[in-house]
DNA sequence: CTCCCGATAT
DNA sequence: ATATCAGGAG
């Protein structure tokens, strides 16, 4: 690990927590798994405002996997892409009745077998529920990743990896939580706090004092 | 690469 | 009006 990587995983303990606080609310494995197949393209506030419903309503893996497509549907409606997500959401629990008696399973392989599951969630999963040592990169992983100079890759999978390789594994599930933190309150994709941030130093994209973030319409 | 898609901030 | 939000499948 390099000097200016120590130096950052410093300045992220130190302004935020290191101990891991999932924003997606949940009681069990499978909640976590749904949640985060709804947090496609959707904030976590949403999904926790349509799971706080949807959880007493559907409240094991059985009623979701006889849900009528239509009812589920509506029922996620506000998170977007509900087709998709619905459809997925009963076929996955379908496989996870019949193939894994109702548990979710623990490997990448397994995980990215379920419809609606992607290397995204399986590593959230992997992360949150089992403590493996896993890369979540999601968009606010990727946008500050690219900025913070530890990749320039653009394909997720190709990030996961190269991160793999610059980060301690220590580390890995702790920067997928803090980065979160760091893109909701600071490091925006669209207008970010540049001035008031703790991480000026550095960022690749940082222009200095008075100058827009990328250096748009500048001078 | 395209499509899926509602809610919110700018 | 447009960009963005804890992406995934065909």
């Amino acid at each position: 690990m390099t000097k200016r990587t120590k130096e950052i995983l410093a300045l992220l303990d130190e302004k935020y927590s290191r101990e891991y606080k999932c924003y997606l609310n949940h009681e069990t494995a499978w909640q976590l798994l749904i949640a985060t197949i709804l947090s496609a393209q959707c904030t976590d506030a949403r999904v926790n405002i349509v799971t706080k419903d949807l959880f007493q309503k559907y409240d094991s893996i059985e009623k979701f996997a006889n849900a009528e497509l239509s009812k589920l549907e509506q029922d996620i409606k506000t998170t977007g892409f509900y087709h998709n997500k619905a459809k997925n959401i009963i076929l996955c629990c379908r496989k996870l009745l019949d193939e894994y008696q109702g548990e979710v399973p623990r490997t990448i392989e397994e995980l990215t077998s379920l419809a609606g599951v992607g290397r995204k969630t399986a590593n959230v999963i992997r992360g949150n529920i089992y403590h493996e040592p896993s890369i979540v990169v999601d968009t606010h992983v990727k946008r500050i990743s690219k900025r913070l100079g530890f990749t320039k890759e653009e394909d997720p999978e190709k990030i996961e990896y190269e991160l793999m390789k610059v980060l301690p594994k220590e580390h890995w599930i702790l920067y997928n939580i803090q980065i979160i933190t760091f893109g909701r309150n600071i490091c925006y994709a669209r207008s970010p706090k540049c001035e008031e941030c703790f991480m000026q130093k550095y960022c690749t994209e940082y222009k200095g004092i008075n100058r827009k973030h990328q250096g748009k319409n500048e001078e």
